[in-house]
DNA sequence: TTCCGCATGTAATCTGTTACATGATTAC
DNA sequence: GTAATCATGTAACAGATTACATGCGGAA
């Protein structure tokens, strides 16, 4: 449930709405390391005040209203109990990931590369935005966002090297197998092949372009 | 419904079973990059038995029976197609990450530098593994396999880099904001010491030790 | 004969998303 | 006046986990 101490940790760093939450989560770029959706934020707020974690208060001074949450000291309590408590280690669930490792399509790796390329893109971007971060005048940044920061930038510093490797290598003719025992990526490639085949033959059995 | 593409490129990578399956997510460190238990893994199966993009043959030869999958087809089909459609932009979702921006205990920063290097052994040992992986003389590694191990290398190094560097401050004194127009970080502090002298005052409101 | 690893399954539940739904305020 | 942004909520559903449940075969 670590999705309710992601919304106590905004909570902690300044009193928020539900509203101010959704956006932590999407443009500050916490994104990247935490994501809800905004359904969910409203129903666990309301939850979490249930549980006496936190207290809501609303807020009419600037016309609009608004439901500004903050944390009561056993919601304080909570937040660092849990941030004592070990970590588990984290799966990547990364598609492109996902993609790669099982790339069936030696014919088409022009669209492997045109994949890379896009995250390329969206990585230097999200490079840019962390390393302007702490001195861009308006972020508050303290001693452990700061540490997150540089996490996110070496990590993303590491993509990118991995990114271009990957493409000049994509770019050059496919390569046999770097080690392969029992000639499964052998037998997989003849495989595919008998399938491509039977496609080809009996027109398209579900689904769009071969 | 990645879930469904992680298992067919298994099953495309070689027929298996089930537990094949469960166990390619468990142990040969696929499970970095995807986790599936293995509740889903026997449902989703079934289910991708009904749409036609695998078959299952009851296999009986080696005494104990099993069931093994392999691609149709219009599973090779769909797995190529899905391979060839744009990958989102992955969230991270790591709790140490999620622990240490909102890190709230000045006091206790031992407790950080602890989940820091339980952290450092397991991506020691994980970057040990994945670097004997492609002449292990076992493993079959495939030119998008290597591309794979290369990239969680490349990743395990910066992370690693990032631990010793992140211990390092976290055993010195805390450290004021690198910026903080709001004095938001400043602000949050007098709140947790609030807190806390509240705890104190009236024992333990909800949970566990302070 | 007992335990561990192989092997498969189901049902209840949880967690979170999507889509629907509403409305005020501000900037153009 | 109208579009974008601020602001909050709900209900249906999807997706996946957990716990329960079973049973064979081989090793010690």
């Amino acid at each position: 449930m670590s999705i309710d101490f992601a919304i106590l940790g905004v909570i902690g760093s300044r009193p928020s709405t539900g509203y101010d939450i959704k956006t932590e989560f999407e443009h500050t770029g916490q994104g990247l390391i935490w994501g809800i959706s905004h359904g969910s934020i409203y129903t666990r707020l309301r939850e979490l005040e249930r549980m006496g974690w936190v207290t809501c208060v609303v807020d009419d001074t600037d016309g609009r209203q608004k439901k500004l949450y903050d944390l009561t000291p056993s919601g304080w309590n909570a937040l660092m109990n849990w941030q004592e408590e070990p970590a588990e280690y984290p799966v990547v669930k990364d598609d492109l990931l996902l993609k790669v490792v099982y790339w069936a399509n030696d014919e088409n790796r022009e669209a492997l590369v045109e994949h890379l390329q896009v995250r390329k893109v969206r990585s230097k971007q999200l490079l840019g935005f962390f390393e302007q971060l702490p001195t861009n005048g308006e972020s508050s940044v303290g001693e452990y966002g700061m540490l997150t920061i540089q996490y996110v930038v070496l990590k993303l510093k590491a993509e990118l090297e991995w990114i271009e490797l990957a493409i000049k290598q994509l770019q050059g003719p496919p390569q046999p197998p770097v080690q392969d025992p029992d000639d499964l990526v052998a037998k997989r490639r003849t495989r595919v092949q008998e399938a491509k085949r039977l496609l080809r033959n009996s027109g398209n059995a579900t689904e769009g372009t071969e």
